[in-house]
RNA sequence: GGCGGAGUAGCUCAGGUGGUUAGAGCAGCGGAAUCAUAAUCCGCGUGUCGGGGGUUCGAGUCCCUCCUCCGCUACCA
């Protein structure tokens, strides 16, 4: 029995170039998509830009380009990147494309039907780096805290506004009622605290006037719709909407995000679906960020901490599992090239792929290649079963550098049961049929190894899917092929290393 | 200012409802083994558990207070 399980992440706004931020949270969201798959759902998984904004509109200005031109270039690149990565996203939208436009279309009418929408003035202090107006209090010395190098311009332009108080209780109830709505629980209650204090006659201007940049306002063509009003609506435009089933996809299960648009997410996103009568999502999933050198951004030594120069240290898989492993997915973490590198030694290649390249070797030795028929359960097969177990938990959790760490525990042991059985004095002695129970169960603790990371290193690991010999993809593999991996009886061969620790020649 | 998170070995971190000498991995030192990418396995840590005070027979683990870092939020009597 599948069941559908649709995951977004962010859509990136388009003035400039992706980063290890954004490749971050695609590596985890897919790692999530991977994983879901090999339980069995039938995953929707969606990427995209948002193309819209006056910043968007001023970066194409300064590179000298239309900003239609503009948001090509930077898609292809965003794409690009994420065709490296083994991204392996189901749809990737665009927030310039037609089936978006009518998506917001729609939504707005119903929204508007509904009575939510009102006309209305703005003055204010308007921001163009945060595409957002600001109280004076919050502007120091006359500009945005956060971007002090951007224009401050005095605002006052007749808006349309979206009766947002009006979903206050409705919100809070939904928090009280769905306590894992919004995850990890430190972000529900910042949002708790911020919706808690709005009033009932809150409002929010969703419209912006003399911005060319964006989807024109229905019935009204001197105002575009707020960018940050119709970007969230990308995830009903992938899922279908408003055509007739897409129902089938939506709602969401998870919305993956960063800690910067929680609320967007979380109370915006929910008070705009239920004005529209439509579905809300499951659950919304902040990640944390990742500093660099322990800095919020990039410092200048050393060898810059640029996507190129993180997928040339290593490989793409490398990468995946380091972020994945080293960064907590329910918080904050850091990157460095020394742990990048330490990881890489001690987990990857002297771990994982040293016990891939023995095990195969002495298949290949002391049983002419073929994975021995033996069923027997060893320690070691009790040691998985728990280390499997484990990773479930962990992984159903969203806790994915537990289920990377789970899934090294039974590296460590497999490692320690060739020891413990030292298969070469097997050979010698001619206990072929301790020396069959020992290769067999090796061979399927690297069968389970090799699954349990198949979400973290889609590349590497159908290597090894490969040479156990194991038909078709990992990525066809199934929930009971980790609990009961099919490997007797199988021809293995040895592959080159999977994680070489000579500096490699790229390109 | 309010709310929330964090402060544990050189580094990254575990340590439900308080209980024997505070743990893991990495790095470092010593030994064993040889199937393997000199890869593995075993052994080795006197850490003021941010500071101080308190409750308790006993606190990293509860209470009070202070310090530092981060996020959200508010500047009101």
């Amino acid at each position: 029995m599948t069941s559908k399980y649709y995951i977004t992440t962010a859509i990136d706004y388009s003035n400039g170039e992706p980063h290890l931020g954004h490749a971050y949270e695609k590596i985890g969201a897919d790692c999530v998509a991977r994983y879901r798959r090999l339980r069995g759902d039938e995953v929707y998984f969606s990427i995209g830009m948002d193309e819209h904004g006056q910043k968007v509109a001023q970066s194409a200005e300064e590179a000298g380009q239309e900003p239609q031109a503009w948001v090509d270039s930077i898609a292809a690149q965003f794409q690009a990147a994420w065709h490296e990565l083994s991204i392996s996203h189901d749809v990737f939208i665009r927030t310039t494309e037609p089936r978006h436009e009518r998506a917001v279309e729609e939504l707005f009418r119903r929204i508007q039907d509904g009575g939510y929408i009102s006309e209305g003035v703005y003055a204010g202090y308007y921001c163009v780096g945060c595409e957002g107006f600001k109280a004076e209090k919050d502007l120091e010395d006359g500009k945005c805290p956060t971007h002090p190098t951007r224009e401050i311009k005095w605002v006052e332009e007749p808006n349309y506004f979206f009766e947002i108080g009006r979903f206050r209780q409705k919100l809070l109830d939904l928090y009280e009622a769905n306590p894992e709505f919004i995850r990890p629980r430190p972000k529900f209650n910042e949002v708790y605290n911020v919706v808690e204090g709005w009033t009932d006659d809150q409002k929010i201007s969703v419209s912006r006037a003399q911005v060319p940049w964006g989807i024109p306002w229905p019935d009204d063509p001197d105002h575009v719709v707020y960018v940050w009003f119709e970007a969230l609506i990308n995830y009903l435009s992938v899922a279908g909407f408003p055509e007739d089933g897409y129902q089938a996809t939506w709602p969401a299960d998870v919305h993956v995000i960063g800690p910067d648009i929680v609320r967007f997410h979380a109370a915006m996103w929910p008070a705009m679906l239920m004005a529209a009568g439509v579905e809300i999502p499951r659950h919304v999933w902040c990640h944390g960020w990742v500093n660099i050198g322990g800095s919020r951004f990039s410092k200048s030594a050393g060898v810059p901490v640029t996507l190129p120069n993180l997928v040339d240290r290593h490989g793409p898989d490398a990468l995946r599992y380091f972020v994945l492993r080293e960064i907590p997915w329910n918080a904050d973490g850091n990157f460095t090239w020394e742990r990048f590198d330490a990881r890489y030694t001690s987990e990857l290649a002297d771990g994982y792929g040293n016990l891939v390249s023995r095990v195969m070797s002495m298949i290949g030795r002391y049983t002419d290649g073929v994975v021995p028929e033996h069923g027997g359960t060893t320690p070691l097969d009790a040691a998985g079963d728990d280390c499997v177990a484990a990773y479930r938990g962990a992984m159903d959790a969203h806790l994915l550098h537990e289920g990377a760490e789970h899934t090294w525990r039974l590296v460590d042991r497999a490692n320690g049961f060739v020891e413990e059985r030292a298969p070469w004095t097997l050979a010698k002695q001619e206990k072929t049929d301790e020396l069959g129970e020992t290769l067999s169960a090796l061979a399927r603790s690297v069968a389970r190894i090799t699954l349990m990371s198949s979400p973290f290193m889609p590349e590497k690991t159908q290597a090894v899917w490969q040479a156990l010999g194991l038909p078709g993809s990992v990525t066809q593999a199934t929930w009971g092929d980790l609990e009961q991996p099919p490997t007797a009886g199988r021809r293995t061969s040895k592959p080159a290393p999977l994680f070489p620790k000579e500096p490699q020649q790229h390109g």
